[in-house]
DNA sequence: GACAGTGAAATTTTT
DNA sequence: TTTCACTGTC
């Protein structure tokens, strides 16, 4: 990570100082001590910083040792952030475990892998990994079925549910899915790999397993703290659990109008039941903001109080006025685009800095069209999260054959490339060898398989064209896995050093801090010896390289570009195993990173709404806000709460400035669709919004009628509930009517997906009441 | 086993 | 519009 490079500043502030910024509950909160904390944060209300001067009052007046403080939080760059701000306060915090969940889970596992049964050199699979495993597994899933059991399963392990759980029909009700399951599991382990899931559940299972690794986890941790508690799922909360001893101090911060993430197994009653749990418990309120206008904050209000599961709090500003937030109703979304880009350009040229924007959309797929407009424009930008880099062909391919360089039982990673480019060997082929693996794996003692000793087996009797293939192939990996190992080799002398340090009662200032220094003072060898040379290697070995010129040019990509950067953003490692072990997991659990070390850029910020979380931004504009893509359905009560309380999130990160953008039509799938506002633009309070641009027909902020208030002549026949059958459109229910403006309009879902607003009173026979 | 041609589906959100 | 899974032919 690149936190280890992080430059510490001259000066640190002395605990007066950094206490004396505090108001009274975050000196309460930062000061308390002898019994479980449970900090209820509202949005902007400083808890980060009271995380981070919680770890360097702790360190710096308590003299606690840094490394016996654990503090996790759940999205990468949040973690970062905190590990920065804290070094900022105490130097030493540097020797803190700041972490995401699952980078702890990986820390952890490393250290065990024998005890969990995976292989040393394991890495993590990914959910399109799961998926191609589990069809292997599972013979004759097709494609969608393994993509809803991946699903299932990953579910499942976010209650920390095993195969032969009797709760399982709750996450998926398949008569045969703890088989499934099961089945997949065990592959899963043959690989010697884990999945996501995994990242968090091997941890639980061992800790509750093992009574000295546990016992060791709660001597060497004093303090935990947890940030986003209210987006803890059950595994975490059971890790929670286990790490925490009678004698450590835990503490979380969290606050239910935030919580996001239940579609992804997140339980908001973590947050609710901690006293429960942790008996004793003081709960300490936040509920100064002190980020946003009052302006941003009437509106983030105005809608998350219609959300009916929650709790009552009052968000007190703190700040002077500023500017009412403006609603721009624009025509279709490349006018969207352009506005957007219009506003950050006439701020520029106020000197309104690029990297004071944060351009905020509900899905990925939302950014392209930023993203080609900006190039157009030469408006610098860097986008969060979405999975460009990684995610493209020839990098995933790259990082398979890294994958196998570690761990030669890595089914998906050898299956995805051992036939890239095509050397012959097709499915049958492959299916062979792997099975000559799994059973060389349960017939030998030595219970160890290996692809590629079976490719050597294989090859023996295939015909000439797959013999040569595999030749080839395995010939590559041996030559990968010479390199790494000499690498290693010569990485030696220091972990002996490192040893000793372990022995001193602090096990891990990373492998990584020591392997980078091992490259400065490797042995006297010719070429420096640095991953990116194994990369290197890979591409022009393997062939990926001449393939995708030939694609290049073909198509124009950037493909093989892209390779040399992925090479590139090697160099900081060593040629080593830990350092490849260490490079794979810095991707596999901080995708959204850019893979160059962020340089201090002047650039608007492209990112997801869920991504924002923790962050903030002197100026936000919050785009698409229309009705079937924020919020995306509106199906289900407990799911648009969600989405509210994603808008709250998004509205919240704003400090200064903020601008919400919606659009009448919208082109996707190669057709203009018509859209319709967001339900949540009604919900703000007129008076505290400014609207530019030209309204939608019968759209009019905060006058629309609260469902089963109506009181309208047509309310009893035309509500919500009825099924309706229309001429063009056919069937479907009525799911939201109100009163706008005096006319009465209703919204109904159609079978066949669309969504279309009427007013019954001027529809004559079109639409009718079905009797169906 | 490779490859071209087809037709249907596609967009949640993340570690 | 683009992409990907599936089918049939060589």
């Amino acid at each position: 990570m690149s936190m280890d490079f992080i430059p510490q500043p001259r000066t640190c502030p002395s605990s007066q100082e950094y206490l004396s910024v505090l108001n009274p509950e975050q000196r309460a909160a930062v000061e308390h001590h002898g019994s479980p904390l449970l900090i209820l944060a509202g949005a902007g209300s400083g808890k980060t910083r009271v995380i981070t001067t919680k770890i360097a009052y702790l360190i710096g007046e308590k003299n606690l040792p840094p490394y016996s403080i654990l503090a996790v939080t759940f999205t990468k760059k949040a973690a970062t952030e905190m590990k920065e701000r804290a070094i900022r306060l105490h130097p030493e915090a540097k020797n803190s475990q700041i972490r995401t969940f699952h980078s702890f889970g990986s820390w952890f596992l490393r250290r065990h892998t024998e005890e969990a049964g995976i292989d040393a050199s394991f890495t993590v699979y990914d959910d399109d990994d799961m998926v191609t495993l589990l069809q292997k597994a599972v013979l004759g899933l097709t494609r969608q079925e393994a993509i809803h059991f991946a699903h299932s399963i990953s579910r499942a392990k976010d209650y920390c549910l095993e195969p032969n759980s009797q709760q399982l029909s709750f996450i998926d009700e398949t008569p045969n899915f703890p088989q499934i399951y099961q089945a997949y599991q065990n592959r899963l382990r043959e690989t010697g790999n884990i999945d996501f899931g995994d990242l968090i559940m091997l941890p639980v299972l061992l800790l509750e397993r093992k009574p000295e690794i546990r016992e060791h986890m709660q001597r060497r941790f004093q303090v935990i703290m947890v940030d986003e508690y209210q987006d803890s799922n059950v595994a975490q909360f059971k890790l929670l659990q286990l790490l925490a001893g009678s004698n450590t101090y835990v503490c979380v911060v969290g606050d239910d109008d935030q919580s996001i993430y239940n579609f992804r197994g997140a339980e908001v009653k973590n947050i609710l039941s901690f006293p429960e749990h942790f008996s004793g418990t003081t709960i300490i309120k936040l509920e100064r903001n002190y980020r946003s206008i009052p302006q941003v904050l009437n509106v983030a209000n105005d809608v998350i109080c219609h959300n009916k599961n929650r709790f009552d709090k009052i968000l007190k500003h703190t700040r002077a006025s500023g500017d009412t937030p403006v609603l721009a109703f624009l025509d279709n979304n490349f006018d969207e685009t352009d506005f957007c880009a219009q506003v950050i350009q006439n701020a520029h040229k106020q000197g309104i800095p690029y990297s004071d924007w944060a351009l905020l959309y509900r899905t990925n797929s939302q950014s392209l069209t930023f993203e080609t407009e900006f190039l157009h424009r030469k408006i610098p930008y860097v986008i969060v999260g979405s999975l460009k880099f990684y995610d493209r062909e020839e990098i995933k391919d790259a990082l398979a054959y890294l994958a196998i360089t570690a761990n030669p039982k890595d089914e998906v990673s050898f299956r995805r490339v051992v036939n890239k480019p095509s050397r012959g060997i097709g499915e049958k082929t492959q299916d062979k060898i792997v099975i000559d693996s799994r059973n060389y794996a349960k017939n030998s003692l030595l219970g160890e398989s290996n692809l590629l000793e079976s490719c050597r087996r294989i090859a023996k009797d295939s015909t000439k064209k797959a013999k040569e293939g595999l030749t080839t192939f395995v010939s590559t990996m041996d030559t990968l896995i010479k390199l790494i190992d000499q690498g290693q080799k010569a990485a030696q002398p220091l972990p002996v050093e490192q040893l000793a340090q372990q022995a001193t009662n602090n096990p891990e200032i990373s492998t990584k801090t020591n392997a980078t220094s091992n490259t400065n003072n490797a042995l006297p060898d010719e070429a420096p010896k640095k991953l990116s040379y194994l990369i290197e290697q890979l591409t022009l070995l393997s062939g990926l390289e001449e393939y995708h010129r030939g694609q290049d040019e073909i198509s124009g990509t950037q493909r093989v570009a892209n390779l040399q950067e992925l090479a590139n953003s090697a160099a900081l490692y060593p040629l080593s195993r830990d350092g490849l072990l260490d490079f794979l997991d810095h991707i596999e659990l901080d995708k959204s990173l850019d893979s160059r070390d962020q340089e201090e850029t002047d650039a608007v910020t492209l990112i997801t709404i869920h991504n924002t979380k923790g962050l903030e931004f002197p100026r936000v504009l919050m785009t698409g806000l229309e009705t079937g893509i924020f919020p995306r359905s509106d199906k289900q009560e407990t799911e648009l709460e969600e989405e509210r309380r994603l808008f709250y999130v998004g509205v919240t990160r704003a400090k200064d400035q903020l601008i919400i953008t919606s659009c009448k039509k919208r082109f996707r799938f190669g057709k203009t669709d018509e859209m319709y506002p967001s339900i949540f633009l009604s919900e703000i309070n007129q008076k505290n919004i400014k609207i530019i641009g030209e309204k939608p027909i019968g759209f009019c902020s905060s006058t629309l009628a609260k469902e089963g208030n109506t009181i309208h002549p047509l309310a009893n026949r035309w509500k919500k509930g009825v099924r309706v059958f229309h001429d063009e459109y056919g069937y479907g229910y009525i799911t939201r009517s109100a009163v706008i403006e005096s006319e009465y309009v209703i919204i109904v879902q159609f079978d066949s997906g669309a969504e279309k607003r009427f007013m019954p009173e001027y529809q004559n026979h079109s639409l009718m009441v079905s009797e169906e």
